[in-house]
DNA sequence: GACGGAATTTGCCGCTGCGCAAACAAGATC
DNA sequence: GATCTTGTTTGCGCAGCGGCAAATTCCGTC
Protein backbone atom coordinates (compact mmCIF):
# COMPACT_ATOMS: atom_id res chain seq x y z
CA UNK A 1 0.00 0.00 0.00
CA UNK A 2 2.44 2.71 0.62
CA UNK A 3 4.64 1.59 -2.60
CA UNK A 4 2.41 3.14 -5.07
CA UNK A 5 4.55 5.29 -7.47
CA UNK A 6 4.39 6.77 -10.81
CA UNK A 7 5.28 3.76 -12.38
CA UNK A 8 2.48 2.09 -12.72
CA UNK A 9 0.83 4.97 -14.38
CA UNK A 10 3.27 6.53 -16.29
CA UNK A 11 2.71 6.60 -20.25
CA UNK A 12 -0.76 5.23 -20.19
CA UNK A 13 -2.85 6.69 -22.94
CA UNK A 14 -5.24 7.99 -19.76
CA UNK A 15 -2.58 9.96 -18.30
CA UNK A 16 -0.54 11.06 -21.19
CA UNK A 17 0.83 14.52 -21.21
CA UNK A 18 1.15 14.50 -17.45
CA UNK A 19 3.93 15.77 -15.56
CA UNK A 20 5.85 13.80 -13.17
CA UNK A 21 5.15 15.17 -9.85
CA UNK A 22 1.47 15.56 -10.90
CA UNK A 23 1.66 11.71 -11.35
CA UNK A 24 2.79 11.00 -8.01
CA UNK A 25 0.19 13.08 -6.90
CA UNK A 26 -2.47 11.57 -8.38
CA UNK A 27 -1.33 7.70 -7.41
CA UNK A 28 -0.58 9.21 -3.86
CA UNK A 29 -4.54 9.79 -3.76
CA UNK A 30 -5.26 5.98 -4.89
CA UNK A 31 -5.27 2.75 -3.19
CA UNK A 32 -4.65 -0.22 -4.83
CA UNK A 33 -6.85 -3.41 -4.61
CA UNK A 34 -6.70 -6.97 -5.26
CA UNK A 35 -9.77 -8.68 -6.85
CA UNK A 36 -10.18 -12.85 -6.84
CA UNK A 37 -11.27 -14.22 -10.12
CA UNK A 38 -15.47 -14.08 -10.57
CA UNK A 39 -15.78 -11.27 -7.79
CA UNK A 40 -17.05 -7.91 -8.60
CA UNK A 41 -14.68 -4.60 -8.94
CA UNK A 42 -18.47 -2.63 -8.73
CA UNK A 43 -21.84 -4.05 -8.96
CA UNK A 44 -25.16 -2.03 -10.87
CA UNK A 45 -27.01 0.47 -9.23
CA UNK A 46 -24.66 0.69 -6.20
CA UNK A 47 -23.50 4.15 -4.89
CA UNK A 48 -20.69 5.04 -7.40
CA UNK A 49 -18.21 5.57 -4.26
CA UNK A 50 -14.71 5.09 -6.13
CA UNK A 51 -13.53 4.94 -10.14
CA UNK A 52 -10.92 2.66 -10.80
CA UNK A 53 -7.84 1.95 -13.51
CA UNK A 54 -7.16 -1.88 -14.20
CA UNK A 55 -3.61 -2.55 -13.45
CA UNK A 56 -3.53 -5.86 -14.27
CA UNK A 57 -6.10 -8.65 -15.01
CA UNK A 58 -9.32 -8.72 -16.91
CA UNK A 59 -12.81 -7.32 -16.17
CA UNK A 60 -16.01 -8.10 -17.71
CA UNK A 61 -18.80 -5.35 -17.43
CA UNK A 62 -22.18 -6.90 -17.63
CA UNK A 63 -25.65 -5.63 -17.35
CA UNK A 64 -28.42 -7.36 -15.87
CA UNK A 65 -31.51 -6.92 -17.02
CA UNK A 66 -34.83 -6.79 -14.98
CA UNK A 67 -35.94 -10.28 -16.44
CA UNK A 68 -32.96 -12.10 -15.74
CA UNK A 69 -30.60 -11.64 -18.63
CA UNK A 70 -27.14 -10.84 -18.81
CA UNK A 71 -25.79 -8.53 -21.44
CA UNK A 72 -21.63 -8.17 -21.80
CA UNK A 73 -21.17 -4.68 -22.40
CA UNK A 74 -17.47 -4.84 -23.01
CA UNK A 75 -13.97 -6.76 -21.52
CA UNK A 76 -11.32 -4.22 -19.80
CA UNK A 77 -8.08 -4.54 -20.13
CA UNK A 78 -4.86 -3.26 -18.40
CA UNK A 79 -4.25 0.33 -18.66
CA UNK A 80 -8.29 1.36 -19.00
CA UNK A 81 -10.21 3.43 -17.02
CA UNK A 82 -13.65 1.76 -15.00
CA UNK A 83 -16.42 2.66 -13.27
CA UNK A 84 -16.19 6.22 -14.42
CA UNK A 85 -19.91 6.72 -13.31
CA UNK A 86 -19.51 10.66 -13.11
CA UNK A 87 -18.09 11.24 -16.51
CA UNK A 88 -20.98 10.02 -17.38
CA UNK A 89 -23.23 12.31 -14.91
CA UNK A 90 -24.13 9.38 -12.53
CA UNK A 91 -23.88 8.88 -9.12
CA UNK A 92 -24.02 4.97 -9.32
CA UNK A 93 -22.67 2.46 -11.41
CA UNK A 94 -24.76 1.33 -14.53
CA UNK A 95 -23.31 -1.82 -14.72
CA UNK A 96 -21.75 -4.77 -13.40
CA UNK A 97 -17.58 -5.42 -13.57
CA UNK A 98 -16.63 -8.87 -12.73
CA UNK A 99 -13.02 -10.16 -12.30
CA UNK A 100 -12.47 -12.71 -15.67
CA UNK A 101 -8.95 -13.48 -13.59
CA UNK A 102 -7.36 -12.28 -10.67
CA UNK A 103 -7.09 -8.51 -11.03
CA UNK A 104 -5.45 -5.87 -9.42
CA UNK A 105 -7.03 -2.49 -9.52
CA UNK A 106 -5.60 1.29 -8.61
CA UNK A 107 -9.10 3.20 -6.85
CA UNK A 108 -9.67 6.62 -6.10
CA UNK A 109 -12.79 8.08 -4.31
CA UNK A 110 -14.95 9.67 -6.43
CA UNK A 111 -15.08 13.12 -5.06
CA UNK A 112 -11.56 13.30 -6.44
CA UNK A 113 -12.95 13.30 -10.36
CA UNK A 114 -13.88 16.93 -10.39
CA UNK A 115 -10.76 17.67 -9.13
CA UNK A 116 -8.33 15.69 -11.20
CA UNK A 117 -10.78 16.67 -14.64
CA UNK A 118 -10.16 20.67 -13.25
CA UNK A 119 -6.12 20.21 -11.98
CA UNK A 120 -5.47 18.00 -15.26
CA UNK A 121 -6.71 18.41 -18.56
CA UNK A 122 -5.54 16.17 -20.60
CA UNK A 123 -6.71 13.83 -18.27
CA UNK A 124 -10.17 15.67 -18.51
CA UNK A 125 -9.77 15.24 -22.46
CA UNK A 126 -8.24 11.85 -22.67
CA UNK A 127 -10.86 10.41 -20.76
CA UNK A 128 -13.98 11.95 -22.83
CA UNK A 129 -12.42 10.69 -25.53
CA UNK A 130 -12.31 7.40 -24.23
CA UNK A 131 -16.21 8.09 -23.54
CA UNK A 132 -16.48 9.25 -27.12
CA UNK A 133 -15.01 5.92 -28.21
CA UNK A 134 -17.10 3.92 -26.12
CA UNK A 135 -20.16 5.22 -27.50
CA UNK A 136 -19.28 4.73 -31.31
CA UNK A 137 -18.56 0.94 -30.05
CA UNK A 138 -21.72 1.16 -29.12
CA UNK A 139 -23.11 2.05 -31.82
CA UNK A 140 -21.21 -0.39 -33.76
CA UNK A 141 -22.70 -2.97 -31.55
CA UNK A 142 -26.35 -1.68 -32.72
CA UNK A 143 -25.29 -1.96 -36.47
CA UNK A 144 -24.44 -5.54 -36.02
CA UNK A 145 -27.02 -6.63 -33.75
CA UNK A 146 -29.37 -5.00 -36.70
CA UNK A 147 -27.99 -5.90 -39.54
CA UNK A 148 -25.99 -9.46 -38.86
CA UNK A 149 -26.67 -12.91 -38.24
CA UNK A 150 -25.43 -14.53 -35.49
CA UNK A 151 -22.43 -16.41 -37.13
CA UNK A 152 -21.18 -13.11 -38.05
CA UNK A 153 -22.13 -11.39 -35.14
CA UNK A 154 -19.82 -14.51 -33.10
CA UNK A 155 -16.67 -14.23 -35.60
CA UNK A 156 -17.11 -10.57 -34.90
CA UNK A 157 -16.99 -10.43 -31.09
CA UNK A 158 -14.00 -13.25 -31.52
CA UNK A 159 -11.85 -11.02 -33.69
CA UNK A 160 -12.59 -8.00 -31.48
CA UNK A 161 -11.42 -10.23 -28.16
CA UNK A 162 -8.37 -11.37 -30.29
CA UNK A 163 -7.15 -7.35 -30.94
CA UNK A 164 -7.81 -6.47 -27.84
CA UNK A 165 -6.12 -9.57 -25.82
CA UNK A 166 -4.97 -12.04 -28.36
CA UNK A 167 -1.91 -13.84 -27.53
CA UNK A 168 0.31 -15.61 -29.57
CA UNK A 169 0.85 -19.03 -29.51
CA UNK A 170 2.17 -22.17 -31.93
CA UNK A 171 -1.57 -23.00 -32.61
CA UNK A 172 -3.16 -19.40 -33.46
CA UNK A 173 -4.44 -16.50 -31.54
CA UNK A 174 -5.71 -17.30 -28.25
CA UNK A 175 -8.06 -15.34 -26.06
CA UNK A 176 -5.86 -14.50 -22.99
CA UNK A 177 -8.18 -14.97 -20.46
CA UNK A 178 -11.18 -17.86 -19.41
CA UNK A 179 -14.04 -17.18 -21.49
CA UNK A 180 -17.17 -19.44 -21.95
CA UNK A 181 -19.44 -20.12 -24.38
CA UNK A 182 -22.27 -18.55 -22.49
CA UNK A 183 -19.78 -15.71 -22.27
CA UNK A 184 -19.64 -15.36 -26.20
CA UNK A 185 -23.47 -15.75 -26.09
CA UNK A 186 -23.95 -12.62 -23.51
CA UNK A 187 -21.45 -10.52 -25.77
CA UNK A 188 -23.40 -11.23 -29.06
CA UNK A 189 -27.16 -11.88 -27.64
CA UNK A 190 -27.58 -15.44 -28.38
CA UNK A 191 -27.40 -18.85 -26.49
CA UNK A 192 -24.90 -20.54 -25.50
CA UNK A 193 -26.13 -23.27 -27.61
CA UNK A 194 -25.88 -21.64 -30.85
CA UNK A 195 -22.40 -20.56 -29.79
CA UNK A 196 -21.43 -24.14 -29.10
CA UNK A 197 -22.92 -25.21 -32.88
CA UNK A 198 -21.00 -22.71 -33.88
CA UNK A 199 -17.57 -22.95 -32.91
CA UNK A 200 -18.24 -27.14 -33.52
CA UNK A 201 -18.49 -26.54 -37.13
CA UNK A 202 -15.65 -23.90 -36.87
CA UNK A 203 -13.32 -26.18 -35.25
CA UNK A 204 -13.70 -29.04 -38.11
CA UNK A 205 -12.84 -26.51 -40.61
CA UNK A 206 -10.03 -26.42 -38.72
CA UNK A 207 -10.47 -21.84 -38.15
CA UNK A 208 -10.75 -22.12 -34.76
CA UNK A 209 -9.27 -24.56 -31.42
CA UNK A 210 -11.65 -24.57 -28.68
CA UNK A 211 -11.79 -26.10 -25.79
CA UNK A 212 -13.18 -24.98 -21.67
CA UNK A 213 -13.08 -21.84 -21.40
CA UNK A 214 -10.36 -21.58 -24.19
CA UNK A 215 -10.67 -20.32 -27.44
CA UNK A 216 -7.55 -19.87 -29.90
CA UNK A 217 -8.27 -18.33 -33.62
CA UNK A 218 -6.48 -20.39 -35.74
CA UNK A 219 -7.44 -18.20 -38.73
CA UNK A 220 -8.21 -14.67 -38.72
CA UNK A 221 -8.38 -14.38 -42.17
CA UNK A 222 -11.12 -16.82 -42.83
CA UNK A 223 -12.61 -15.67 -40.17
CA UNK A 224 -13.01 -12.18 -40.68
CA UNK A 225 -14.97 -13.23 -44.39
CA UNK A 226 -17.38 -14.86 -42.36
CA UNK A 227 -17.83 -11.87 -39.87
CA UNK A 228 -18.54 -9.75 -43.78
CA UNK A 229 -20.62 -12.61 -44.37
CA UNK A 230 -18.48 -12.85 -47.64
CA UNK A 231 -18.47 -16.77 -46.92
CA UNK A 232 -20.92 -19.45 -47.84
CA UNK A 233 -21.87 -21.69 -44.65
CA UNK A 234 -20.06 -25.22 -44.74
CA UNK B 1 -28.71 36.32 -40.45
CA UNK B 2 -28.34 39.57 -38.44
CA UNK B 3 -31.13 39.22 -36.35
CA UNK B 4 -29.94 36.51 -34.18
CA UNK B 5 -29.96 36.85 -30.38
CA UNK B 6 -29.65 35.27 -27.13
CA UNK B 7 -33.33 34.39 -27.05
CA UNK B 8 -32.49 31.53 -29.44
CA UNK B 9 -30.52 29.29 -27.10
CA UNK B 10 -31.34 31.02 -23.51
CA UNK B 11 -32.88 28.55 -21.23
CA UNK B 12 -31.60 25.41 -23.43
CA UNK B 13 -29.90 22.83 -20.74
CA UNK B 14 -26.50 22.96 -22.79
CA UNK B 15 -26.27 26.51 -22.47
CA UNK B 16 -27.33 26.25 -18.72
CA UNK B 17 -25.81 28.33 -16.57
CA UNK B 18 -23.83 30.62 -18.90
CA UNK B 19 -24.06 34.94 -18.68
CA UNK B 20 -26.05 36.97 -21.02
CA UNK B 21 -23.26 38.83 -22.45
CA UNK B 22 -21.25 35.00 -23.89
CA UNK B 23 -24.26 33.92 -24.85
CA UNK B 24 -24.45 36.78 -26.97
CA UNK B 25 -20.99 36.43 -28.08
CA UNK B 26 -21.99 32.48 -28.67
CA UNK B 27 -24.78 33.48 -30.97
CA UNK B 28 -22.68 35.93 -33.00
CA UNK B 29 -20.66 33.31 -33.96
CA UNK B 30 -23.19 31.12 -35.17
CA UNK B 31 -25.12 31.49 -38.85
CA UNK B 32 -28.32 29.79 -38.75
CA UNK B 33 -29.71 27.95 -41.71
CA UNK B 34 -32.44 26.09 -43.10
CA UNK B 35 -32.69 22.56 -43.89
CA UNK B 36 -35.35 21.49 -46.34
CA UNK B 37 -37.23 18.02 -45.53
CA UNK B 38 -35.77 14.99 -46.46
CA UNK B 39 -32.13 17.00 -47.20
CA UNK B 40 -29.11 16.61 -45.29
CA UNK B 41 -28.09 18.69 -42.18
CA UNK B 42 -24.52 16.20 -42.24
CA UNK B 43 -23.25 13.17 -43.90
CA UNK B 44 -21.51 10.45 -42.71
CA UNK B 45 -17.89 10.54 -43.23
CA UNK B 46 -17.60 14.24 -44.66
CA UNK B 47 -15.05 16.64 -42.90
CA UNK B 48 -16.82 17.86 -39.67
CA UNK B 49 -16.24 21.75 -40.57
CA UNK B 50 -19.60 22.32 -38.02
CA UNK B 51 -20.87 21.50 -35.13
CA UNK B 52 -25.12 21.92 -35.03
CA UNK B 53 -27.73 23.35 -32.77
CA UNK B 54 -31.09 21.92 -33.92
CA UNK B 55 -34.12 25.35 -33.38
CA UNK B 56 -36.82 23.46 -35.02
CA UNK B 57 -37.88 20.80 -36.79
CA UNK B 58 -36.86 17.14 -36.07
CA UNK B 59 -34.01 15.33 -37.54
CA UNK B 60 -32.86 11.89 -37.93
CA UNK B 61 -29.36 9.94 -37.48
CA UNK B 62 -28.48 7.67 -39.57
CA UNK B 63 -25.81 4.90 -40.44
CA UNK B 64 -25.49 3.07 -43.59
CA UNK B 65 -23.57 0.27 -43.67
CA UNK B 66 -20.86 -0.76 -46.35
CA UNK B 67 -23.32 -3.43 -47.79
CA UNK B 68 -26.58 -0.99 -47.82
CA UNK B 69 -28.43 -1.04 -44.93
CA UNK B 70 -29.28 1.80 -42.66
CA UNK B 71 -30.02 1.68 -39.11
CA UNK B 72 -31.04 4.43 -37.26
CA UNK B 73 -29.21 6.04 -34.36
CA UNK B 74 -31.98 8.65 -33.20
CA UNK B 75 -33.86 11.58 -33.46
CA UNK B 76 -32.60 14.93 -32.37
CA UNK B 77 -35.52 17.10 -31.20
CA UNK B 78 -35.33 21.24 -30.90
CA UNK B 79 -32.98 21.90 -28.35
CA UNK B 80 -30.32 19.43 -28.59
CA UNK B 81 -26.67 19.69 -30.60
CA UNK B 82 -25.42 17.51 -33.23
CA UNK B 83 -22.78 16.93 -35.33
CA UNK B 84 -20.40 17.41 -32.12
CA UNK B 85 -17.61 15.22 -34.15
CA UNK B 86 -14.93 16.85 -31.67
CA UNK B 87 -16.40 16.15 -28.20
CA UNK B 88 -16.30 11.99 -29.71
CA UNK B 89 -12.34 12.89 -30.55
CA UNK B 90 -13.38 12.27 -34.11
CA UNK B 91 -12.43 14.69 -37.33
CA UNK B 92 -15.42 13.33 -39.30
CA UNK B 93 -19.25 13.13 -38.94
CA UNK B 94 -19.97 9.53 -38.03
CA UNK B 95 -23.22 9.27 -39.41
CA UNK B 96 -25.71 11.36 -41.59
CA UNK B 97 -28.03 13.57 -40.50
CA UNK B 98 -31.79 14.10 -42.62
CA UNK B 99 -33.92 16.40 -42.13
CA UNK B 100 -37.51 14.96 -41.29
CA UNK B 101 -39.07 18.34 -41.93
CA UNK B 102 -38.46 21.18 -42.61
CA UNK B 103 -35.81 22.33 -40.06
CA UNK B 104 -33.87 25.53 -38.89
CA UNK B 105 -30.46 24.99 -37.29
CA UNK B 106 -27.71 27.04 -35.57
CA UNK B 107 -23.98 25.98 -37.06
CA UNK B 108 -21.09 27.02 -35.64
CA UNK B 109 -17.54 26.26 -36.98
CA UNK B 110 -15.65 23.42 -35.18
CA UNK B 111 -12.42 25.29 -34.35
CA UNK B 112 -14.41 27.45 -32.12
CA UNK B 113 -15.18 23.79 -30.12
CA UNK B 114 -12.61 23.91 -28.01
CA UNK B 115 -12.39 27.95 -27.16
CA UNK B 116 -16.32 27.11 -26.26
CA UNK B 117 -15.16 24.24 -24.01
CA UNK B 118 -12.65 26.17 -22.48
CA UNK B 119 -14.40 29.27 -22.04
CA UNK B 120 -17.49 28.00 -20.37
CA UNK B 121 -16.99 25.27 -18.45
CA UNK B 122 -20.92 24.29 -17.82
CA UNK B 123 -21.03 24.10 -21.29
CA UNK B 124 -18.67 21.30 -21.41
CA UNK B 125 -19.89 19.84 -18.48
CA UNK B 126 -23.34 19.42 -20.07
CA UNK B 127 -22.20 18.37 -23.22
CA UNK B 128 -20.59 15.88 -22.08
CA UNK B 129 -22.88 14.53 -19.66
CA UNK B 130 -25.49 14.98 -23.17
CA UNK B 131 -22.55 12.15 -24.41
CA UNK B 132 -22.33 10.30 -21.26
CA UNK B 133 -26.52 9.95 -21.71
CA UNK B 134 -26.06 9.20 -25.16
CA UNK B 135 -23.89 6.19 -24.47
CA UNK B 136 -26.35 4.63 -21.89
CA UNK B 137 -29.08 5.05 -24.64
CA UNK B 138 -26.63 3.35 -26.74
CA UNK B 139 -26.67 0.06 -23.93
CA UNK B 140 -30.03 0.46 -23.75
CA UNK B 141 -30.45 -0.23 -27.35
CA UNK B 142 -28.20 -3.17 -27.44
CA UNK B 143 -29.83 -4.39 -24.31
CA UNK B 144 -32.91 -4.69 -26.30
CA UNK B 145 -31.97 -6.16 -29.72
CA UNK B 146 -29.87 -8.66 -27.95
CA UNK B 147 -33.38 -9.34 -25.42
CA UNK B 148 -36.00 -8.58 -26.67
CA UNK B 149 -38.61 -10.07 -29.66
CA UNK B 150 -39.24 -7.43 -32.29
CA UNK B 151 -42.57 -6.42 -31.15
CA UNK B 152 -41.31 -5.36 -27.80
CA UNK B 153 -38.64 -3.78 -29.35
CA UNK B 154 -40.98 -1.89 -31.77
CA UNK B 155 -43.70 -1.16 -28.76
CA UNK B 156 -40.31 0.87 -26.87
CA UNK B 157 -39.39 2.43 -30.11
CA UNK B 158 -43.20 3.98 -30.36
CA UNK B 159 -43.01 5.15 -26.46
CA UNK B 160 -39.54 6.37 -26.70
CA UNK B 161 -41.14 8.48 -29.98
CA UNK B 162 -43.74 9.92 -27.78
CA UNK B 163 -41.82 10.19 -24.92
CA UNK B 164 -39.86 12.43 -26.71
CA UNK B 165 -42.02 14.03 -29.60
CA UNK B 166 -45.51 13.39 -28.56
CA UNK B 167 -48.23 15.64 -29.00
CA UNK B 168 -51.70 14.99 -27.29
CA UNK B 169 -54.70 15.06 -29.97
CA UNK B 170 -58.83 13.65 -29.18
CA UNK B 171 -57.61 10.21 -30.29
CA UNK B 172 -53.99 9.82 -28.42
CA UNK B 173 -50.78 10.50 -28.61
CA UNK B 174 -49.40 11.38 -32.26
CA UNK B 175 -45.41 11.21 -33.26
CA UNK B 176 -45.06 15.20 -34.34
CA UNK B 177 -43.26 14.01 -37.70
CA UNK B 178 -43.86 12.17 -40.89
CA UNK B 179 -42.49 8.56 -39.68
CA UNK B 180 -42.89 5.30 -42.63
CA UNK B 181 -42.92 1.97 -40.96
CA UNK B 182 -39.52 1.38 -43.47
CA UNK B 183 -37.73 4.16 -40.79
CA UNK B 184 -39.42 2.74 -37.31
CA UNK B 185 -37.81 -0.85 -39.16
CA UNK B 186 -34.60 1.20 -39.37
CA UNK B 187 -35.02 2.03 -35.42
CA UNK B 188 -35.78 -1.66 -34.51
CA UNK B 189 -33.71 -3.83 -36.71
CA UNK B 190 -36.43 -5.65 -38.37
CA UNK B 191 -38.23 -4.80 -41.88
CA UNK B 192 -41.11 -2.50 -42.77
CA UNK B 193 -43.49 -5.79 -43.57
CA UNK B 194 -42.67 -6.66 -40.10
CA UNK B 195 -43.61 -3.60 -38.39
CA UNK B 196 -46.86 -3.11 -40.81
CA UNK B 197 -48.15 -6.66 -39.45
CA UNK B 198 -47.33 -5.24 -36.20
CA UNK B 199 -49.34 -1.74 -36.37
CA UNK B 200 -52.22 -3.26 -38.46
CA UNK B 201 -52.34 -6.19 -35.40
CA UNK B 202 -52.40 -3.28 -32.63
CA UNK B 203 -54.84 -1.07 -34.72
CA UNK B 204 -57.15 -4.15 -34.43
CA UNK B 205 -57.08 -4.01 -30.88
CA UNK B 206 -57.18 -0.21 -30.67
CA UNK B 207 -53.75 0.00 -29.48
CA UNK B 208 -52.85 2.44 -31.71
CA UNK B 209 -54.26 4.79 -34.85
CA UNK B 210 -51.96 4.39 -38.20
CA UNK B 211 -51.89 6.33 -41.38
CA UNK B 212 -49.53 7.06 -43.85
CA UNK B 213 -46.09 8.71 -41.99
CA UNK B 214 -48.26 8.68 -38.85
CA UNK B 215 -48.83 6.85 -36.72
CA UNK B 216 -50.87 7.85 -32.97
CA UNK B 217 -50.66 6.05 -29.88
CA UNK B 218 -54.10 5.22 -28.40
CA UNK B 219 -53.19 3.25 -25.16
CA UNK B 220 -49.86 4.18 -23.91
CA UNK B 221 -49.93 1.58 -21.00
CA UNK B 222 -51.26 -1.54 -23.16
CA UNK B 223 -48.30 -0.84 -25.69
CA UNK B 224 -45.76 -0.64 -22.38
CA UNK B 225 -47.41 -4.17 -21.21
CA UNK B 226 -46.18 -5.66 -24.55
CA UNK B 227 -43.14 -3.52 -24.39
CA UNK B 228 -41.96 -5.31 -21.17
CA UNK B 229 -43.31 -8.86 -22.73
CA UNK B 230 -46.18 -8.96 -20.36
CA UNK B 231 -48.82 -9.12 -22.68
CA UNK B 232 -49.42 -12.56 -24.45
CA UNK B 233 -49.99 -11.78 -28.68
CA UNK B 234 -53.59 -11.32 -29.68
C1' DG C 1 -60.84 14.24 -62.14
C1' DA C 2 -57.48 11.11 -64.04
C1' DC C 3 -52.83 9.56 -63.56
C1' DG C 4 -48.43 8.10 -61.46
C1' DG C 5 -45.45 7.23 -57.72
C1' DA C 6 -44.81 6.08 -53.03
C1' DA C 7 -46.28 3.92 -48.84
C1' DT C 8 -48.75 0.27 -46.95
C1' DT C 9 -51.04 -4.20 -46.43
C1' DT C 10 -51.26 -9.03 -46.66
C1' DG C 11 -50.56 -13.95 -48.03
C1' DC C 12 -47.43 -17.66 -48.36
C1' DC C 13 -43.16 -20.08 -47.75
C1' DG C 14 -38.95 -21.29 -45.72
C1' DC C 15 -34.96 -20.80 -42.85
C1' DT C 16 -32.45 -19.28 -38.95
C1' DG C 17 -31.74 -19.99 -34.54
C1' DC C 18 -33.96 -20.80 -29.96
C1' DG C 19 -35.91 -24.03 -26.38
C1' DC C 20 -35.75 -28.26 -24.30
C1' DA C 21 -33.50 -32.30 -22.92
C1' DA C 22 -30.04 -35.54 -22.35
C1' DA C 23 -25.47 -37.21 -22.76
C1' DC C 24 -20.74 -36.17 -22.18
C1' DA C 25 -16.14 -34.15 -20.77
C1' DA C 26 -13.04 -31.74 -17.90
C1' DG C 27 -11.53 -29.82 -13.72
C1' DA C 28 -12.15 -29.31 -8.71
C1' DT C 29 -12.57 -31.42 -4.12
C1' DC C 30 -11.80 -34.42 -0.66
C1' DG D 1 -8.66 -42.09 -7.31
C1' DA D 2 -13.80 -41.56 -6.73
C1' DT D 3 -17.18 -38.13 -6.78
C1' DC D 4 -19.23 -33.69 -7.71
C1' DT D 5 -19.67 -29.56 -10.18
C1' DT D 6 -19.48 -26.88 -14.06
C1' DG D 7 -18.96 -26.30 -18.80
C1' DT D 8 -19.78 -28.31 -23.45
C1' DT D 9 -21.84 -30.95 -27.19
C1' DT D 10 -25.56 -32.46 -29.93
C1' DG D 11 -30.25 -34.01 -31.54
C1' DC D 12 -34.93 -32.72 -32.42
C1' DG D 13 -38.85 -29.84 -33.13
C1' DC D 14 -40.90 -25.59 -33.94
C1' DA D 15 -41.89 -20.60 -34.02
C1' DG D 16 -40.65 -16.03 -35.07
C1' DC D 17 -39.81 -13.38 -38.60
C1' DG D 18 -37.61 -12.29 -43.02
C1' DG D 19 -38.06 -12.68 -48.24
C1' DC D 20 -40.77 -12.45 -52.13
C1' DA D 21 -44.69 -11.03 -54.64
C1' DA D 22 -48.92 -8.93 -55.61
C1' DA D 23 -52.74 -6.15 -54.44
C1' DT D 24 -54.30 -1.86 -52.49
C1' DT D 25 -54.56 2.75 -50.76
C1' DC D 26 -53.07 7.33 -50.32
C1' DC D 27 -51.39 11.64 -52.01
C1' DG D 28 -49.38 14.97 -55.08
C1' DT D 29 -49.54 16.58 -59.81
C1' DC D 30 -51.00 17.79 -64.14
Amino acid sequence: MGSLDRSLIAGLSVFEGIAATDLDRIVGQARSQRIAKDHPVFQQEQEAHSFFLLLDGHVRVVKSTPDGHEVTVRYISPGELMGIAHALGRTTYPANAIAAVDCVVLAWPSRLWPAFAADFPSFSANTYKAVGSRLQDAHTRVIEMSTEQVDQRVAHALLKLIKQTGKKTEEGILIDFPISRQDIAEMTGTTLHTVSRLLSAWEDQGLVKSGRQRVTVVEPHRLLLIAEGREEKG
